[in-house]
DNA sequence: ATAGGGTTAG
């Protein structure tokens, strides 16, 4: 392994300054460099010595060895075990059968263990609550909770009591497969009928589904109930609703919930526990947070693993931080945690993100090199780069290659190269593309909807889209305020204004309320038919309504003032964005530059439109002074 | 001497 002196001299004087100078309160040095620091002082407990500690000496102790059934290693080896098993006499203990299906759902062939627990029941094995909550599992796993119910029916036929393992397989089916009301029905049963008494397991499987339901209050509730009613919640539990909580950008009401685990129930948080967190912090860009979160870990001697590192590549690749990202893999590989494919996924979004397809395409032809095989995830990121780069012949190749390579495009891959098509103006393609899906048994998701929708806008393809919509009617996908903010504004850039106008009148009586967004392009299609008054009302509108416009919606209207030539309203929207600290925008600036050398807007404007461009731009535009 | 729950990528 490499010293650590050598990867820092690797990584240059960057990183050499941050640990030698005062790094963590040294203002000038960037997150990148107090980030790197952190972790790299962390080394002293780095995983690999974890994983030795615990090999070698704690975690055995008390553990037995493996059975020989716990030990198989392909489905292969399984089978031809469990072959040996039966033509054994006596049979062997229904406790090594077991033991060899639950190897066998542990390397997810589920249908192959329920194969196995069948042939079991046939032969007469006496199978018992362990096999069958086993099986019931394997049923779950492949969203076929109800035939692990008819499980559950053959149980009594059995003689074998169903317990709270059985239930909560079986709760937890349910919830895997969204059946929320079911999930609390079967609970509340279960409790009534005193068909089991409710565990910690059981509780934490009931409050992930209220969680994943929006529910996070009633998961509370739920929290403090089993406390009451004697089951001491645990760190799993606290950690299922703080990270709904964060998921949910609650990071205020996870941290609390956080504090109370920890400070009134003296229970320790995990790395999971972190991860959350951290997570919830970086989706609110919060980075100095997630830095002290990273040191507190450190301080616990909690190390990041695998999951948290592939967090915070994703999360720095969303925010743009490709060079964080990058630190991070770097500081992954010096301490061990070998990248996956899940990491440089997340990189070669990143880098897509930002439209260095050269980048992203030679990290994708890399990982071969790397012993990593892309997978449809992998695959589905370089292409949706390739698309937005309208690279479309690229995309398509590698769309094709999917199939090549034996695996199958879903819906996300189907859904990037279906936008790709229709952002180069190729809707017959994208038509035969979306058949071609549907032949294949996909079914189209509410962002696959969305991007037909845009294409058909896009396109000018105003009867199609008007005939998509209506077919839905008013179904769920329907009734969600982005199809109405494409909508309205592809109606009125079709030059179907009146369209638009009761688009944005009918989304209320399906008690969907108007975002930002919607008010903006509303804004802007009005602009467009220089309709400036009703467009004026309509952004007045906005502060009374709740909903104050954006920078994008001063923008909008600036632009359309400009056009129609009305200098005072102009002064005036300049004045008001920047009392409110917003920016103008690239094409603004460029059309108030226009407006002034034609000696349409006043000269006297200009010091105040220096004031309204961001730093960023002043690089690259020239500005007058 | 065997079974059930929480974190990561398009």
């Amino acid at each position: 392994m490499m010293t650590r002196r050598a990867f820092i001299e690797l990584k240059g004087i960057f990183i050499t300054n941050s640990l030698t100078t005062t790094p963590l309160s040294s203002p000038q040095l960037g997150l990148q460099s107090t980030l790197l620091a952190s972790l790299l002082h962390s080394t002293s407990f780095s995983n690999n010595g974890d994983r030795l500690l615990h090999s070698t000496s704690f975690s055995n102790i008390g553990d037995r060895p493996l059975s020989r059934y716990q030990k198989v290693t392909s489905l292969d080896h399984a089978f031809n075990l469990f072959d040996e098993m039966i033509q054994r006499r006596p049979l062997p203990s229904v406790v090594k059968f077991n033991q060899l299906l639950n190897s066998v759902a542990k390397m997810k062939h589920f249908s192959s263990s329920l194969h196995l627990f069948k042939q079991m029941c046939l032969i007469g094995v006496p199978v018992n609550e362990y096999s069958i909550s086993i099986a019931i599992k394997c049923c779950c796993q492949m969203s076929r909770t109800n035939d692990g119910f008819a499980l559950l029916a053959s149980c009594f036929r059995r003689a074998v009591v169903p317990n709270v393992f059985v239930f909560s397989t079986l709760l937890d089916g349910l919830v895997l497969e969204d059946r929320i009301i079911e999930a609390e029905r079967l609970f509340k049963k279960l409790i009534k009928q005193k068909l089991c008494e409710p565990d910690v397991v059981m509780y934490s499987t009931m409050i992930k589904g209220l969680c994943k339901f929006g529910n996070n209050d009633i998961a509370i509730g739920l929290l403090r109930l089993m406390d009451e009613r004697g089951c001491e919640p645990n760190v799993v539990v606290y950690s299922t609703i703080i990270d709904s909580l964060c998921k949910d950008k609650l990071i205020d009401d996870a941290f609390n919930l956080f504090k109370e685990m920890v400070f009134h129930k003296g229970i320790l948080p995990d790395v999971i526990t972190y991860t959350s967190l951290i997570h919830g912090l970086c989706n609110l860009g919060r980075w100095g947070e997630v830095y002290k979160l990273l040191k507190e870990m450190e301080d616990v001697r909690i190390s990041p693993d695998l999951q948290t590192f592939n967090m915070l590549v994703d999360a720095f690749c969303k925010d743009g931080k490709v060079n964080e990202a990058e630190a991070v893999i770097d500081i992954m590989v010096e301490r061990g945690e070998a990248p996956d494919i899940v990491t440089y996924s997340s990189l070669i979004d990143g880098y897509c993100l930002r439209g260095e397809m050269i980048k992203a395409r030679t990290l994708f032809d890399s990982l071969t090199f790397k012993g990593l095989v892309p997978n449809v995830v992998t695959y589905s990121s370089l292409l949706n780069g390739y698309c937005k780069s309208l690279k479309i012949e690229e995309a398509m190749h590698l769309f094709h290659e999917i199939t090549r390579k034996g695996l199958k495009p879903d819906i996300v891959s189907y859904s990037a190269m279906l936008q790709g098509l229709f952002r180069v103006g190729r809707c017959g393609a994208a038509r035969k593309l979306f058949d071609e899906m549907r032949s294949q048994g996909l079914i189209p998701n509410e962002c696959t909807y969305r991007i037909i929708l845009a294409g058909l806008c896009n396109n000018h393809q105003v009867e199609d889209v008007l005939y998509l919509f209506h077919l839905v009617g008013d179904s769920k996908l329907n009734t969600d305020i982005q199809v109405y903010n494409i909508l309205i504004d592809g109606m009125s850039k079709c030059g179907k204004l009146d369209i638009a106008r009761d688009l944005f009148q009918d989304l209320t009586l399906k008690g969907l309320k108007p975002n930002v967004r919607t008010y903006t392009v509303m804004v802007s299609g009005l602009c467009r038919e220089g309709m400036l008054e009703e467009a004026k009302h309509l952004f007045h509108r906005m502060d009374e309504s709740g909903c104050p416009p954006n920078s994008v919606t001063y923008n909008v209207l600036l632009q359309g003032y400009l056009k129609n030539q009305n200098s005072d309203d102009v002064e005036m929207l300049l004045e008001e964005m920047d009392g409110r600290r917003y920016s103008v925008d690239a094409s603004t600036l460029s059309m108030l530059i226009e407006k002034i050398a034609a000696g349409s807007v006043d000269r006297s404007m200009l010091k105040l439109i220096g004031k309204l461009v961001p730093k960023e731009m002043m690089d690259t535009t020239a500005v007058p002074r």
